[in-house]
DNA sequence: CGACTAATGTTAGTGCACTAAACATTGGTA
DNA sequence: TACCAATGTTTAGTGCACTAACATTAGTCG
């Protein structure tokens, strides 16, 4: 991941041409963006994408939100723990197997939709970036992603 | 940050849609490619981008580091604790300013930056992304990032 | 001069993310 | 039936990132 401007004599280590930087810069400046709309609907970023998860299919297994979220279940155990604090969800033992959680939303973790439905369109307009741009975006990190989880 | 394939009838909550979900898997997908290449040297990624700051300008401050990696001082204080028990910099006291830190590379230090350039190529070889396209991916990226940081 | 105010770093507390290892349940197999 | 491997989740340990509160030093102005 290296220089983004080529150019014959630079030094290949510097800093603001690693897409790598950028990348990691650009992740937590847009969360950043996220953070005072979700803090009032008592969420971190993290929690708020697992509520996208569970708001569009339910009841959910530890390794399916792993699967979807891209998230070690080692990370989620935590989390799901402090969403269940909330309120928001509850973690039952599947019936068919007892070694598996059916994660299923609280009626108030349903509710917290409605609220949600207003943070897209508010991002948006806060960061005046263009749709089409968003989309071009949105397609180039999905290659990269995939570039990336290709490596293993 | 909403959808991305635009279609009229979908759910504007979608986790695959939406471009912050995709900026924060890309991120930690990318850096767990610099993962095995970093741990040979004893760095993480955040550790990795403060010395490409160091081996470009030295000595820096705090302040200075904070600027250029955009992460906030509380970040960088043990960071650099960490950074200096590996016994790659020194955190000295600015001669002319007494709050100031002056961060110095150790010969150690400046010694790893050998190591590092053979880091960038094979991130390179290994996501096997062209540099064109790279390229194009941190001019939108530098575009995101500037409208983030001036949300505020 | 001496009190204000601003600048510079650090500490404490919360939460995320990863690795490795432990633990529990299930389901076959000897 | 008693083991054993596979599957699913949790725990422990390290490190990053953010917020808020704090200590120290520097500069400023009555």
């Amino acid at each position: 991941m290296s220089k983004a401007t080529p150019s014959e004599f630079e030094n290949p280590l510097a800093l603001e041409e690693q897409v790598c930087f950028a990348l990691s810069v650009a992740a937590r400046s847009v969360v950043a963006v996220y953070r005072p709309l979700l803090e009032p609907m008592g969420l971190t970023h993290p929690q708020y994408l697992l509520m996208l998860a569970m708001w569009e299919d339910e009841p959910l297994s530890v390794t399916a939100l792993a699967r979807l979220l891209q998230l070690d279940p080692a990370t989620l155990s935590p989390l799901l723990k402090r969403l269940e604090a909330s309120g928001l969800l509850r973690r039952e033992r599947a019936a068919h197997d007892e070694r598996s959680l059916a994660i299923v939303l609280t009626d108030r973790g349903r509710e917290l939709r409605a609220e949600a439905e207003k943070v897209p369109p508010a991002i948006v307009e806060r960061l005046g970036l263009g749709a089409a741009e968003l989309e071009r975006l949105h397609r180039q990190l999905t290659r990269v992603i995939a570039a990336a989880v290709a490596v293993e």
